[in-house]
RNA sequence: GGGCGAUUAACUCAGCGGCUAGAGUGUCUCGUUUACACCGAGAAAGUCGGGGGUUCGAAUCCCUCAUCGCCCA
């Protein structure tokens, strides 16, 4: 064994990755060969154009915990991994390599020689993401590596289109829908964002053609959509209006007579109460339009300039069209005034471009029968949302839910599966239909095939289901491993995708039980990350910090252990790159914890053992198996973690190692025996307990501690079972006693660290413990506690006086006189025991207030009295110990 | 406008009806006894955002206000 006093990352993580993968641990046992019992996990796909940021790697973290808990405790554990498509992202990244590279568009390229290069890049970049989540210790099955634009999901996207079709879900219709005019492509409503800005609001004068002179006034934030107003609305009660209702005005520029309407949903506070309405690019005036036949009129060109529409305003973009209205209108004394406001307006999130509402021809999927059964299952249960409130957000949405807009007019995607005639009547088909075929219902021969796709959504909608092999019912994987148990994502995509994944599941996976349908029992959503001032992390803020230079700098283990022990569940978290030192100081304290194991492993070993230190770490350890495997079943990843960090730093280190350095170098063969028995056992737990969050550092030493030992492990630590607990249990005398020994042995440190005696100056010292049975416990572990107060002497007696020449320490119910001999400082002493006086004093009067309320005695808990009660002894005690003390000084 | 979250030690966070309100970092003091200086020992440090209420008892439950952040419209 060579083994450097410091824990070195970047030497074994590579080494152990390889062989983990060489194993084939990351794939569940062959069907048959398994515990029959499954556990399954699905990658949140990240984008192929990605690259891993913080919140991949806390999410990476969350889910191979998880996975790694399970696979230990025998699940047939699958952790599928991959990546989607990201329409619009991915066809943008390559447009511009393209164009910087060869100076052509990809319409100068063409549809088939693009979508080569969109492949080749996949090819060449898509693996970037994955890989890093491999540094990261991911232990996915990177045999079932998944892909959305791979021959099965595209199967399967046909296969739910034109089922969905079949059942009257999919129709194609001239909507409003959200415009990207950079992009050129629909966008749905969740794909964007909104930002609160400052802008304008502007008075319209549009003349009355009952009264020529007079004016009605409406107020918009975009005048420029003013050469699309096919009417005005007022609040039906407003009685500055009522009589103009049913007369017309006239919008200015086009001279077009527009009618002014009654509608109750003209809020008549805002603005003038009169507003205009623009049914082509407004949705609240979209539905007003349609409620009141007026006309559509769409004024954009689809790059958003202003079409012929808008008559001498035509050819202009829509930011110089809004400036010459605004001018033009001035020039005609037709601008009444302007008011500054802050309002939000509508960015596409890809483009960050103001979006248009426009009316155009797309695709759409009705939702509300798809969302029913989605409700149902968090209703009944089958669904479970981690933190639960996300439970309500996921509601509201399905509650309030849209059709969805799933064509895109991109070309790097599922092109849809419809074929039209020469009439133009469509024709859905999972098959490629060839053109001049004659259409299956018409019996027209088919002309065109659709241009757009779908969007990505409507891919990894399927991700469950179609990357175990639907549509294939009778996929092996399928049957074994739908539905999955666990799902982890971030909150903001809750609609764009959990939501979507549940309906899917019920809409596609009919032939099982409802309460099996829904494709994840339990959505986890983790915590966002933010900056160390509580700003999202983002690219374009440029505060982010690179998890793989973190990887670099502390290794994997310490960013996966800093990360948990940061994250209370669902709570956002802010980050600094220093925050991973306190995952970075644990690794090392475990590597030279079970350094001092292996280098004291020559000689006997006996694992049952009756010495009190050895009962005490085994109590322990078996709470701590409790613990942590409560808190890892129910999704507590922080409390495991931090459970885990107390047991090994605060017990194990400090106190077991130091206990039983003596008798490991001591004479008494049985006593080092159960040392080595019991250390072997503590830290061989204290490695299984602690894989799933760092997974290489236990590997690694649980591989040299079995050299060390002579022994060959059965399997490798990411396969051996789970800590079970068998041979340790709860021991309370032991923690008593051990608790009595740790109160001595720290009243002497406080002694020797007060009056600057020095750490290493041989003392002597005597306790006076009045109480016997705490006496004979000392007594029996004077030469334990002789040896970690770095004692000459210890004399235990039931009364004395305070020697001459010697300091005091109080713990809970003994005196630990120290002696000291003459000049030594004693004041700092004498503070620390006024300090604890006062508080005892404190703590008593509160007490005492208690138990001296009549209501409380009658009406707590008779326990909570009882203890209270035992708590006043214990003070009015400590209190004249103090005193005592005090005074002698 | 609606919803959600946060406000506890100098900093970052736990605790969510009854432990003397805890941890990590930082600070101060001391310390190289066969793991670890990425260490050990000890100490100091908090009117638990303000106000009101419920309760025998509130950091914890309710109401309200304030500040900050996120989501939705």
């Amino acid at each position: 064994m060579d083994l450097s006093t410091r824990y070195n990352p970047s030497e074994i993580e590579e080494t152990i990755y390889a062989q983990w993968d060489a194993a084939g641990a990351f794939q569940p046992p062959a069907p048959g060969s398994g515990s029959g019992k499954t556990f399954t996990v699905m990658i949140p796909p990240p984008n192929v154009t990605g690259v891993l940021h913080m919140g991949h790697a806390l999410n990476g973290t969350v889910q191979d915990i998880v996975v790694r808990h399970r696979r230990k405790l025998g699940f047939d554990t699958l952790w599928v991994p991959g990546t989607d498509h990201a329409g619009i992202a991915t066809q943008a990244v390559v447009e511009k390599k393209v164009y910087a590279e060869e100076g052509k568009t990809r319409k100068e390229m063409g549809r088939e020689a693009f979508l080569e290069r969109v492949w080749e890049w996949k090819e060449e970049h898509g693996n970037i993401i994955l890989n890093q989540f491999k540094r990261l210790g991911c232990s996915c099955d990177w045999t079932r590596t998944a892909f959305t634009m791979d021959e099965n999901l595209s199967h399967a996207v046909r296969v739910a289109f034109v089922d969905l079709w079949k059942r009257g879900l999919i129709y194609r219709g001239s909507r409003l829908i959200n415009w990207d005019c950079v992009l050129q492509t629909a966008i749905s409503d969740d794909e964007i964002e909104y930002q609160k800005r400052k802008g304008k609001l502007w008075y319209l004068r549009y003349p009355l053609t009952t009264k020529p002179g007079s004016f009605i006034v409406v107020a918009t934030t975009r005048p420029e959509t003013m050469l699309g107003d096919s009417g005005v609305a007022v609040h039906p009660d407003d009685p500055r209006y009522k009589d103009l209702i049913g007369t017309t005005c006239r919008l200015p520029f086009l001279d077009r007579e527009i009618p002014i309407v009654a509608d109750e949903g003209v809020d008549a506070e805002y603005g003038t109460g009169a507003v205009k309405i623009t049914p082509a690019h407004d949705p609240a005036d979209y539905e007003r339009g349609k409620r009141h036949g007026l006309a559509e009129i769409n004024i954009l060109e689809k790059d958003g300039k202003i079409n012929q529409a808008g008559g001498s305003f035509a050819g202009l973009t829509r930011e110089a069209a809004r400036k010459q209205v605004i001018e033009q209108l001035e020039a005609l004394d037709l601008l009444e005034k302007i008011e500054d406001i802050e309002h939000n307006i509508s960015l596409s999130d890809r483009s960050k471009s103001p979006v248009e509402p426009m009316i155009s021809e797309q695709w759409f999927v009705k939702m509300k029968p798809l969302a029913e059964p989605a409700i149902e299952a968090l209703d009944k249960g089958w669904l479970q949302f981690r933190p639960e409130r996300w439970g309500k957000v996921y509601l509201h949405w399905l509650n309030n839910v849209h059709d969805w807009c799933i064509s895109r007019q991109l070309w790097w995607g599922h092109r849809i599966p419809v074929w039209y005639d020469e009439d133009d009547v469509p024709s859905a088909s999972i098959e490629d239909l060839a053109l001049g075929d004659p259409h299956p219902e018409t019996g027209k021969p088919l002309v065109r095939q659709d241009p757009d796709v779908l969007d990505t959504w409507a891919s990894s909608w399927l991700w469950p289901m179609a990357t175990l092999g639907w549509p294939d019912k009778g996929s092996v994987d399928l049957q074994r491993f739908y539905p999955t148990q666990f799902l982890s994502t971030a909150p903001e995509i809750i609609y764009l995708w959990v939501a979507r994944m549940v309906m899917a599941g019920y809409a596609f996976m009919d032939e099982l039980p409802p309460e099996q349908r829904n494709p994840f029992a339990t959505c986890y959503l983790h915590a966002t990350v933010l900056d160390a001032k509580g700003k999202r992390m983002s690219k374009s803020a440029g505060n982010g910090i690179d998890p793989l230079d973190m990887i670099e700098q502390y290794g994997a283990d310490a960013v996966r252990y800093s990360l948990i022990l940061l994250t209370k569940e669902g709570q956002d978290v802010k980050l600094a790159p220093d925050r991973f030192e306190q995952g970075s100081r644990f690794c090392n304290k475990i590597w030279n914890a079970a350094r001092f194991v292996m280098m004291n492993m020559a000689g006997e070993r006996q694992a049952d053992s009756r010495f009190l230190e050895d009962r005490w770490i085994a109590s322990r350890l078996s709470a701590t198996i409790g613990e942590v495997s409560a808190a890892l079943n129910e999704y507590r990843f922080n409390d495991a973690a931090t459970c885990l960090y107390r047991f090994v730093w605060n017990d194990f280190c400090d106190w077991y190692v130091e206990l039983v350095k003596s008798r490991l170098m001591g004479d008494d063969a049985l006593s080092a025996a159960c040392a080595r028995g019991t250390l072997v056992r503590v830290i061989r737990d204290i490695l299984g307990l602690l894989h799933p969050f760092t997974p290489y550092i236990t590997e690694t030493l649980w591989q040299q501690l079995h050299e060390v030992i002579g022994e060959t492990p059965e399997q490798a630590l990411i396969l051996a079972p789970w800590p079970d607990g068998a041979g340790v249990q709860h021991d309370g005398e032991a923690e008593r006693e051990m608790g009595l020994l740790q109160e001595l042995v720290t009243s002497v440190r406080r002694v020797r660290a007060l009056t600057m005696v020095g750490e290493r100056k041989r003392l002597e010292a005597l306790v006076v413990a009045p109480r016997e049975d705490e006496r004979e416990v000392l007594l029996r572990y004077a030469d334990t506690a002789q040896a970690l107060a770095y004692l000459d002497r210890l004399e235990i007696v039931d009364k004395a006086t305070r020697p001459p020449g010697s300091a005091v320490s109080v713990a809970a119910g003994f005196e630990t006189f120290v002696t000291l001999g003459q000049d030594v400082d004693l004041d700092g002493l004498r503070d620390v025991l006024k300090g604890r006086l006062a508080k005892a004093e404190k703590g008593l009067a509160q007490v005492q207030g208690k138990l001296g309320n009549a209501s409380f005695v009658e009406r707590a808990d008779p326990e909570v009295v009882a203890a209270e009660g035992e708590r006043a002894k214990e003070l009015e005690h400590e209190i004249v110990l103090l005193t005592r003390n005090i005074d002698g000084f």
